[in-house]
This record gives structure tokens, C-alpha cells and sequence, in this order.
DNA sequence: TTGCGTGCAAAGGTTTTGCATGGCA
DNA sequence: TGCCATGCAAAACCTTTGCACGCAA
């Protein structure tokens, strides 16, 4: 059967989950950060776990860069996210939610004219958020 | 000094390159393909010839999926600025790779409208494609 | 007790790097 | 003749998997 286990470990991650849902983690930010809590949680743990929570759609599952790892951040949860986009910033991690009739013009263009039917609940459109455009345009070019 | 070499390696490389400008290639399908027409080439030279001309601005790269090894493609004409868009189906995998002016427009109204630089070589789109569409509505699930 | 969850280590894949050799200019 | 470029293998990464043990219910 199915019954999943309420255990130590799976409670130490949620809330971490639960603590940075306004920004994405990585999976040794948690490994690192529940050592740092004397609640060490092994690494083959956080990657089954996440995913599962992935496939339950209870977790967002991004990547954004090549090398680096894969992001994942707590879903929104709410079902009318389907309704509206979302912008991650590649930077900090902003995760913004857009409603705009405008997208609806975009879903029906590419739907007749290039015969494909946009899932907005499963897009994520990448780039950079305002404040990270302004602060980034004169520092480095780590962490496009 | 940064003088750059003409080398057979690298002539092969990028002529590959442009027989193949309409779409992404991987560092195995330059490998393989230069192997099967007697040119062989060793992968570390791939990369390191594709990772240049990435720095160059020559080249393209993009990171679709996890697992799946990293996209190369031919950058277009550079200031014409033709924004390059994938498209992928959630239910066959399908890539398609669109170039459409029309997204130019929806770059330009969420940059003025929402405050957000979306980055195109990063984002995919989700959806169905036309056969999809048509012809799947009740089979399997699966992928993200 | 049952069987899911955990952790370690090993394996899997892609990409990078070290170093001696090859080859363009 | 200088160096840059190449290729092989080994290393570095992130992630997955196998297996024995731990632990929740």
C-alpha cells in the first residue's frame, strides 16, 4: 500500500519548506542547513522526499542552471494559480504571480497560430525581477 | 596572447553547426555525428570549442531538462533580436522551437507592464501539442 | 509485526580538468 | 619556433539506486 510515515526527517524538511516559500532551495540548503540544527538529514532522503512531494504537486521542481542543482520551492496550492503566470527571477528566486488579460492573447495566439496549447499551471517564465535588474546591471555575471 | 587557432576539429564543429542553425544540438549528436563521417573529434574538444563560442556570443546555450545534457544552437543574427521560444509537450516530449514576432510584444509588455526581463533562452512553455491535443484525452500523464 | 523510511556507499550521467602530445601560424 | 588546441583519462558534480537497518503505525 501507499500509507506514508510521518517521520523525523520528512517533518525537519517541510518546515524548511514552510520557512523559505517565498524563495526556492536547493537540496544542500537543506542538508546544510539541518546539519547546522544538529538535525542532520541524509542527502538520498531530501532527493526521494522532494520528490515525491514533486508528484504530489505540493512542490515546485525548477531548473534553472546547468551545473547547479535543481530548485524547489513550496506550490502556491491555491487551484486558480491556473488562471495566472508565474515569473521566477534566476536570481534571487522571486517567485511572482501574474494575472493579465494580456496572456490570454499570448495562450490564444500560440494556440492558432503555432497549433499549441499553453498549460500556465505548469510554465514558468524566467528572468529577472525589477530589483535584480536595477542592483545586477554593474555587479558580476555570476548567477546569470 | 588570445590568438585562435583554424583547426579540422573546429571547422568540423562549426560547420555542423550551421548545417543544423533550424535546432538545438547536444555535445553527443556533434560527437557521434563527426565520428560517423570519419571526422572524429574528442569530447572534450566539443566542449571546450561549444563553451567558447558560447562566451563569444556565437552560440546558444540552453539547459531544457535535468538529466539531458545541455543545448546548443547557432545564435541568429544578433541584433535583430528574433526571440527564440521552446515549446515543449508535456505528453510526447516534443520540442518545438518557435520564432515569432508576436512574443516580441508580450517581452516588451511584461517588462513595461510587470517590471520583469523575461529570458527567453531559459524559458519553456508548457503545453500540449496538436497531435496531442487531438489525439490524447484520456491515455497516461507523466512528466513534469 | 509490517513494511515504509533512512542512510551509507556505489553507480549513473554530464561536464571539467591535468597533462603530454599534436599542429597552426 | 612559440603556443594554442587536442585527446585521453581521471576527477568533479549532481542524482539515482541497492541494500541492510531503523522506526512509525
Amino acid at each position: 500500500m501507499n500509507i506514508s510515515y510521518r517521520t523525523r526527517q520528512r517533518e525537519s524538511i517541510w518546515n524548511f519548506l514552510q520557512e523559505n516559500k517565498d524563495r526556492h532551495v536547493m537540496v544542500d540548503d537543506v542538508v546544510d542547513y539541518l546539519k547546522s540544527q544538529g538535525n542532520g538529514v541524509g542527502k538520498s532522503t531530501v532527493y526521494r522526499y522532494l520528490e515525491k512531494l514533486v508528484e504530489e504537486g505540493k512542490v515546485r521542481k525548477y531548473f534553472l542552471e546547468e551545473g547547479a542543482g535543481a530548485c524547489f520551492q513550496l506550490a502556491g496550492g491555491d487551484e486558480n494559480c491556473c488562471k495566472h503566470y508565474h515569473l521566477k527571477c534566476v536570481r534571487c528566486g522571486a517567485l511572482l504571480h501574474v494575472e493579465c488579460s494580456f496572456l490570454d492573447q499570448v495562450h490564444a495566439h500560440i494556440l492558432q497560430q503555432h497549433q499549441f496549447q499553453i498549460d500556465s499551471r505548469k510554465t514558468v517564465l524566467y528572468g529577472l525581477c525589477e530589483q535584480c535588474r536595477e542592483t545586477g546591471e554593474k555587479e558580476n555575471r555570476d548567477e546569470v
